[in-house]
DNA sequence: CTAGAATGATCCATAAATGGGACGAGATGT
DNA sequence: ACATCTCGTCCCATTTATGGATCATTCTAG
């Protein structure tokens, strides 16, 4: 016993989460593909497949990306091969921003 | 009991949670706020945060998204108000789709 | 170089997600 | 109409992620 439990999530976060699931469901719609079909494929269950289309926040990042990929999902608006090639410019960023965030920082920005 | 647990992921889903955790860090350090800062404002703890940050695949789908909204990010390349848009839109599509799967339908597409 | 701060990693109790039923409602094809 | 399939939802045992503390490491500012 830690926490209240309850997560308060931002509403940006909620509909992004709902928008994957939309994505993912009219995706595997225009497939062609039951829910059961997609969770042995993703090797996860039934109820699980189902949870990740309604959007919900407890689903891992892992499950739900899974799904999307079977489904054609392209997240990110990139192709399997543009993804990699963001993963590297990403990765590249690392090598010209500082590795830690130290003290006197700019202040912090509250813009949104 | 009684599950292999080990769960397999495929290159692709491996490499979208990869690549949301690099642009989180980044956009994170471009923003100077450090990781304990970010958990605490999503209300979650810093060892969280870092995982998300790493893409590890079991972080919820709610964590990493809240983390994302607060460091700036924008996912899917929509700002919040296109987002919203998003949403509408994708809810559109259900009038047009079929609602369920049912069997040999018009054939699966693989048009992509 | 040194001190201070942030990151990265590990351990463990516990809160939460997941799997696997089972059920009814609705839709589809015959 | 009927049989069948899919979806949507519930419950609950088990697995898993999460929070919190602690320690080592790496970086930064002075």
């Amino acid at each position: 016993m830690a926490k209240p439990a309850h997560r308060s999530y931002s509403r940006y976060a909620r509909e992004a989460a709902e928008l994957l699931g939309l994505m993912i469901h009219n995706a595997r719609i225009e497939r062609g593909i039951t829910v059961a079909d997609v969770a042995e494929r993703a090797g996860i269950s039934r109820g699980l497949a189902h949870r990740i289309e309604k959007g919900e926040m407890g689903s891992s990042i892992g499950a739900a990306f899974e799904v999307a990929a079977i489904v054609g999902l392209r997240l990110f608006d990139a192709e399997p091969t543009t993804l990699t090639r963001h993963l590297s410019m990403e990765r590249g960023k690392l090598t010209l921003l500082p590795q830690s965030v130290r003290t006197g920082r700019t202040k912090v920005k509250d813009d949104f």
